[in-house]
DNA sequence: AATGAATGAGATTTCATTCAT
DNA sequence: GATGAATGAAATCTCATTCAT
């Protein structure tokens, strides 16, 4: 009922803030441009989200739960590299996202950072838990000693391209630089 | 004369606007804050950029500027291998500010892509040309034929660097990928 | 509800607007001015109006709709000599307005053609309104031939008379012209 | 010499100044306006004109000037109906400036009015001189006593032929309003 | 509780006028 | 005296947030 409802409208409203923070920036993005992507009345964001930080604050959560699912699925296969080796290749599927709006959760992160939010700490850990899963992942491989460099080798190459893809037009990179990464992978 | 005040004042203004771009991002960044900055009253900024983004404009030109003098004084050095090294010793140098603001180059590009800012291509080009210079130093080198994967490689791993000490707290992060990228370079 | 009150704020921006434009012209009338007679927040003009250009748009569409119940009026008087009579009474009637302010009409797709502004030519069409109704008239009354010539001399003595009963003091000014317009129309 | 230079130089700002506040309007130039179409420095413009205000007062008095010129000039036609048949005739001849800027008097007048700036008054004078001119020739044809409202009649059929003509786009509208006045004066 | 309207602080921009050399 | 630069008040416009129904 009603508060069906409401969880409604807050996952629509999550969704569209999801959305256009990603690809206008949060500075850029007013809570009009969430209301109508959301097909929320403005008036009724306010209900849901106390001020525009609280629904930031909602979507870095949101973007936590999604992260944790990837990482809970990818748990069920049994050989770390592999899990390792699905993000490289979910790289490849969202070729097109990467290369026109960059990564999700770098952006958030970047943007709170820029304006002093006190959120940006909070997004930082998005890209944090991406570098302890890997170490995880390593350290299971055998190699605790190195498993923190090793992973974090791996974001940074993972980051890096998603960076330039991103900047430049140049179509191939991605694909370039995340296949390197595989080849690297492969050979730890 | 009244030449020369007006290239100081332009100087001044181009001098804080690059610095506050970085440290604020450009979209969080008023032209009092440029003004405050740089000293100079509001209204004056407009005699010298007649808008805000003929000031980004200028800003982008003069980081060109920078980046082309940085590749001139590296010529110096006749080994194309060590002029690489210095860039990455450069970024040991810039450590605090790279962690604390990130990449100003990457930045500024990001900024305007996410505010659809039609300068945004010409910032893109800021970190092209890294890719370019590398390259030709990878090719001087007698990789010409691997040069551009290279070349992409050297800069994927500095701008994801940068981005992850920026985004993270980790205060050995940076030193430790540049040491790799350093063993990397070496290993060509 | 909200409708009726987004309504009752439009018709209080839209009058008030119509005002100052005519008695202070476009280019002096700030939107200040308009929120001040109509005793709408600015910030609130801008919920309603865009731009300033929305707001101006909008007059010279009430403007149209005015004009176009006036035309409805007269159309109950079965004689078309008498419709066009009725505006000159009109003149008349508002003499004191057509001196201190001159035509709203004329007033508005002047101001705009000088500032180049795109609705100029939206504007133009409020006289030519005035020339086709007339035109009709002249058909009706079996002068089809001649009927846009003597429109235009309708129309260009009206006007004429106005812009110069607002240039000059010359009290009586008007007057004369009108009735000399009465009398010809009368001989046609 | 130096006062040689000077008068030059305010003789380039009149006439640049005419044309503009013609062309745009007096509320839609800026003095960088004048000063770019003149070739005179923005700061020159000050050491002529204390004000803006001074400047749109010489260009009144240049206007009151070259009207009288104009006048002046047709007293050498020794018949006071081809004198006013010739401003006729220069209508004709201005066809595309009137249509495109309208008359620069009436211009400057409802310009200044609308404004209520105190210049309003001697611009209004303007087209007063017209008046009194045209009451001049009819009086000379003998007819005295209706002088003062035939130069009304003639004066408000050109200005009206004007107004109309700027308004709209009708490529004959000033012509055949023009051969109407035209038999009109041949007829008195 | 739901929502379109209202509010006000602040950002960008303009420009007549003054300053400094 | 001549002139490019500087100044500040004011205009347009934006938007997070609050209000009123």
């Amino acid at each position: 009922m009603n508060q069906e409802r409401s969880k409604k409208t807050q996952e629509k409203l999550l969704v569209a803030a999801s959305q256009v923070f990603h690809t206008q920036g949060i500075a850029n993005t007013t809570l009009q441009d969430v209301a109508r992507a959301s097909g929320v009345p403005l008036g009724n964001v306010y209900y849901h989200y106390k001020t525009k930080n609280d629904l930031v604050h909602a979507v870095i959560q949101a973007h936590k739960a999604d992260i944790q699912a990837g990482f809970d699925l990818v748990q069920e296969n049994p050989d770390p590299k592999e899990r390792l080796m699905v993000f490289i290749q979910n790289g490849r599927k969202n070729k097109l996202t990467l290369q026109e709006y960059g990564c999700p959760y770098a952006g958030i992160a970047y943007d709170l950072e820029k304006e002093k939010n006190p959120l940006a700490e909070e997004a930082g850990s998005l890209l944090e838990m991406w570098i302890e899963f890997a170490q995880q992942q390593f350290t299971l491989l055998g190699k605790a000693k190195e498993a923190k460099e090793l992973a974090e080798t791996y974001i940074t190459t993972l980051q890096g391209a998603y960076l330039l893809a991103h900047n430049s037009g140049a179509k191939q990179f991605l694909e370039r630089q995340l296949n390197r990464l595989e080849l690297w992978l492969k050979a730890q």
